[in-house]
DNA sequence: TTTTGAGTTCAAATAGATTTGAACAAAGAG
DNA sequence: CTCTTTGTTCAAATCTATTTGAACTCAAAA
């Protein structure tokens, strides 16, 4: 049997079981379980998978699979490789942990940490504009509680980068 | 009118755009809309707070604002206030950042690593059964990788929460 | 140009998680 | 002891997010 037949048959069960393993992580990360099937895949496969193969030997829809591919590779999880044999895209994982948490920071962190940075700033503007007193006191000294989370965020968030990447 | 009569009132357009803010926040975690808005109303209350008032207020039913408490409770995010008049329990938030990180990491993010590592332990027996050759190498090298990452966040939790506390 | 194969899109179906609400338990009041 | 109030539990209903699959685009091959 040729090597290139591997990637038609069915998951063995160690395969299968970093898979899950995967599909656990990502669930800790709030992405679907899909993601974590493909990323699973790409990271325990010793050469690099087509979008077909996802779909063979996952047992995904083709949808899932493009869907997955692409949030993945906005995350900048995974790469197609060099190999494009014909017009086929292969894909590879990364697998440094430094760039996995980096891209989700820069892609899924750092934009609710904006947006909720305009809100407080909205929801300080309120305040200013409401009459002056102990209540409005109180909710002045808990906005700038948040602010305070936010700036703290925006110092740890780098400083994290910085300790994966050692 | 009383001041007791507050905890009555509909939300104000500023205490709704807070809980909102705070639901956005919880979403991000994996957590329940209403942990959020539970959490909001308590955040940005000058006073404490008990399961009827969260009831009225946010207009969520009984069992949700019972199993949202239970969760804040567990989570270190909130806490039993000491103004117990009757039978009634009040409630109001930790504010502390380094605290609420804290009981995160120790409620949700610890014990996925644990059963993590428990997996990841199973799997390198699994790859220690295979006949030695240039695949199960491979296999055993992702499998070290996996192990640094874990290690990695072990040594970088702390860390973080030090960070957090300053 | 037409055909073929790879990949994308998106509305509908499905799966999974949250919320509800009614029954229940616990504890103080009468 | 019984009634009332407070809070909990959990199965069913609801809601949200993911997955599917068919139609489509695009590009290369014939």
């Amino acid at each position: 049997m040729a090597d290139g037949d591997r990637s038609e048959k069915a998951l063995t069960d160690f395969e299968s079981q970093v898979i899950e393993f995967f599909c656990d992580g990502v669930k800790i990360l709030g992405l679907p379980k899909s993601i974590g099937e493909i990323y699973g895949l790409l990271f325990i496969s010793p050469d690099p998978i087509s979008l077909d193969d996802l779909v063979c030997r996952l047992g995904i829809s083709k949808g899932s699979a493009s869907q997955g591919l692409r949030t993945l590779r906005e995350l900048g999880a995974v790469r197609e490789a060099e190999v494009t044999s014909g017009r086929r895209v292969y894909y590879e994982p990364d697998v440094e942990l430094k760039r996995l948490v980096g891209g989700f920071i820069k892609e899924q962190v750092r934009p609710h940490l904006s947006s909720g940075e305009e809100k407080l700033d909205s929801l300080k503007k309120m305040v200013g504009d409401m009459p002056g007193d102990v209540r409005s006191d109180f909710y002045a000294g808990r906005l700038e509680r948040l602010s305070r989370w936010s700036s703290r965020a925006r110092v740890v968030l780098p400083l994290l980068q910085k300790f994966l990447g050692s």
